[in-house]
DNA sequence: ATGTCTTTGTGAACGCGTGCACAAAGATGG
DNA sequence: CCATCTTTGTGCACGCGTTCACAAAGACAT
């Protein structure tokens, strides 16, 4: 059954912490950007600053890729840019597919941040057949009848899925058996895949809701004078002062 | 200046580890989908597996919130549904802006999963002149000079950022100073941010570079032979047999 | 060459999150 | 009313990630 191996046991394989790997983008980002402005070296400390991120933090990170920068200096800009881009990959070509091809995917496919980046958007797919043919961001959408071959042509390993929830698995199974080995999914479902297959989730509305939660607390602590107190919820009383409790109690 | 206060120190405030809040919403909708079926009452492993998360971690995650639960039947759906809507603070609306009306934000615009979970799109808002009155998803879009009072009139809380990463920060210093709280950036940019804000980012390309960085993994540990070893690169030589570095060397 | 000064790289401590494993609680049947 | 069976709630241990604090390393001036 291959029931939801979401998460990886760990990437322990050569030794870099999954964490460090999530700020990799981050250290790059920040460096093109010095790149660009044609700063020779930059310390730890400036670079975590424009990064967003503690500068001990950075070093440990930056001690996991070998001992690149230089005491007293600080790091080359250019050579740390060209270390993390290996390390992530990224100094390689990645064609990648995009399946859903709704406002979400079509935006998806006019982001800039991919290209650059190494990422080239080989194939446009969705189910519609009114949309086959219709350039978007340039790029002739195909119909998901091709799926397959579209894979195999273009030697394609990472696929994105902008699909309805409710396509979501079948198109991750479509894309898996056709030899998709990363998945990009930001239908809100759980996906299911088999063992090796990478999934990363990106939800909006999870998000949000996050955001939601504190906010609501900040209301709180708002509301009642001192915070720290007072948020004691009435626990016995089934029918406390909720007033509308709009479902059914449990036993 | 306020600089880079992008994390919260902790939200020990009434005890819900963080990484549970996070988590809700995707028990949420699981037990949502399970009261669209009329099932009554789910127990923690059969919900574990909808979630994909492990059984023992839904259950004390639920334990943070109190004794839901019934020992040897499980969960009331429905009322684990309204007591979660209500620790996230969904019981109530939430007026959200959105800022920068490109294919992202129309995306956004267009979104479902907003709506149906207690967040209302009170505006679209864009710099450029040429949107404004434009309908997007059926809300006409207005102009970023009425910013502030558009925040003001509809007591918004909450801002969603997709401009481009050059004005994110200038968008995020009105919202702020206009009143908002929390910000979710889909800007590729570190946001600065007094105290009592608080920042959600979604960055697309840097999950993108995340799935590289393990493919890239997956590939070499299959090129060599059996994994875990020949791994060994090589570190001291400057100018190995990588070929084609196109960076300056540090010293 | 030597001393000073800056900045890296990392050892160690700490705290959070995860998962196991089990006792307590309650349902259910006799 | 008692026994059995299911499932929750949680104490505990472990491992990862973060942060502090400092020694080692190198640049730079004299």
């Amino acid at each position: 059954m291959a029931t939801g191996r979401t998460h990886r046991p760990a990437t322990r394989s050569r030794g870099i912490p999954e964490a460090t790997v999530a700020r990799l983008p981050l250290y790059l980002r920040a460096l093109t950007a010095l790149s660009e402005r044609s700063v020779p070296t930059v310390s730890s400390e400036e670079l975590a600053a424009a990064a967003g991120v503690n500068s001990a933090k950075l070093r440990k990170d930056f001690s996991y890729l070998g001992s690149y920068g230089t005491r007293g200096v600080g790091y080359d800009v250019e050579y740390l840019v060209y270390q993390i881009s290996r390390e992530l990959g990224l100094t390689q070509d990645w064609p990648v597919v995009i399946v859903g091809i709704g406002n979400l995917g079509a935006a998806l496919a006019n982001y800039g941040g991919f290209a650059s980046r190494g990422f080239r958007v080989a194939a446009l797919i969705d189910a519609d057949p009114a949309m086959a043919g219709k350039p978007v961001a340039g790029i002739p959408v195909q119909h998901t009848d091709d799926l397959e071959s579209i894979i195999a042509e273009n030697g394609v390993s990472i696929g994105v899925i902008a699909t309805p929830a409710g396509a979501a698995q079948q198109v991750c199974d479509r894309l898996v058996a056709a030899g998709v080995t990363s998945i990009l999914n930001f239908a809100p479902t759980v996906l299911s895949v088999p063992d090796g297959v990478d999934v990363r989730k990106v939800d909006l509305s999870i998000e949000l809701q996050i955001l939601a939660f504190h906010e609501q607390r900040k209301a709180v602590e708002e509301a009642a004078g001192e915070p720290g107190t007072v948020l004691q919820v009435p626990k016995e009383t089934g029918k406390g002062p909720d007033g509308d409790v709009p479902a059914v109690m449990p036993a």
